[in-house]
DNA sequence: AGCGTATCTGACGATGCGTCAGAAAGCCGT
DNA sequence: ACGGCTTTCTGACGCATCGTCAGATACGCT
């Protein structure tokens, strides 16, 4: 689990001893397992300290509750991210962008699924309104949707795309038709379908959609 | 609120009775009101019995859990979808095929504000593998995403598509599309696109994605 | 070893869950 | 309007989790 490079904090704001460290860590790879395990409506506390051996009061002593829990989870997410941004560095042209768009939904795919669970509740309690769910969200948003609607603005300027397409919501869009059809996976394949077809099409979309070609 | 129309059943399997229907009701729409307001980690159902003045026993007579509510709920927004059926009857061509995918993602957006709590979290738990509620999301589908496919089987036979993009996989991608989008319309506002701009922008992605024009 | 601090935990009151037996309300025939 | 039957509702219970605090324990340092 990567790990953010900064001083870590208790729920009362004490900075942490090394033994605490390894505690936190401990309670955070727990939270992940439990939440991928059951979802987030199952998660307990008690079953988070039991999973480590500890006691419920030693969750609160890193965490204010579950969401602050979740809420740095999240941003280990983004951590991970972040190298996804290389697959958009420069724009898909010349006879390989189709392939460098299969190479993205590839690489986006792998890091939704070593994620998806912490993912699922940060989209989930952000569309219900929780104001620091929204910004973690809109914090990782800016890591890869920059890049994407510059791919617009691009195709645009060359007259590919219409002028009407607004490039941040092309470009949100695209991530979210991504995350959003990974959990349609079995059912796709239920249909018939081979289990390449979802990547393909995914990459088709994105294709056309942020270069006009 | 739209009803069923069929024989309303209590959580033993009893036919209710006209006094009894009506308090199912009541339940359903306290239910539902609770969770947009509030979401589902904070939905408690003492606090829905307590909505409609009466015992959380009571609850229990009509359905066997939470969940049970939530997924009736599911049903009635699904037959609230069933409509929007009518945007894709005929084929987006001619001069006024971007008109009406525009109507097609208004009436969508309606669609989802009206029920976008209960439907967060049908895809919630479907997504975390609950069965019921996946079955429930894959029966919501067969409303709009056949006539989505067979939009884009039309595109590609008259070669305005790759062959390569599978049917069903564009259709649902759309909706998935349109759907997760929604929710971020306070920030596309807040970074100062025009409130018309998702929808004209949703609408193309979609016209473009549909009918390959 | 002994001290001081960092870390952990047992125990508690409050609250929600899901169940049951019994209370209340409605209905119907007389 | 009454009795009797059925439908519907609820108070109360045992169990589980929550979040907190004071005290116990483990660690690091001299």
């Amino acid at each position: 689990m990567a790990r953010p490079n900064k001083t870590i904090l208790g729920a009362d704001g004490r900075v942490l001893g090394s033994r605490a460290e390894s505690t936190r860590t401990k309670l955070l790879e727990a939270t992940a397992k439990l939440l991928s395990e059951a979802g987030v409506l199952e998660l307990r506390i008690v079953d988070i300290t039991r999973e480590i051996g500890s006691s419920p009061a030693t969750f609160y002593q890193y965490f204010v509750d579950v969401d602050a829990a979740i809420l740095a989870l999240t941003e280990l997410a983004t951590l991970d991210e972040a190298p996804l941004v290389s697959h958009l560095s420069d724009p898909w042209q010349d006879g390989d962008g189709l392939q460098r768009a299969q190479a993205f939904v590839d690489a986006y795919i792998t890091f939704w699924d070593d994620h998806s669970a912490v993912l699922r509740v940060r989209n989930l309690k952000a569309e219900e309104g929780n104001a620091a769910f929204r910004e973690a969200r809109s914090r990782a948003n800016l890591v890869l949707i920059p890049s994407m609607g510059h791919m617009v603005e691009q195709a645009q300027a060359a007259g590919r795309l219409p002028a009407e397409m607004h490039p941040f919501v092309t470009a949100t869009a695209m991530i979210a038709m991504i995350e959003r059809l990974l959990p349609y996976r079995n059912e796709i394949a239920r249909r018939g379908a081979p289990s390449s077809s979802m990547r393909d099409t995914l990459a088709m979309l994105v294709y056309r959609s942020l270069t006009g070609r």
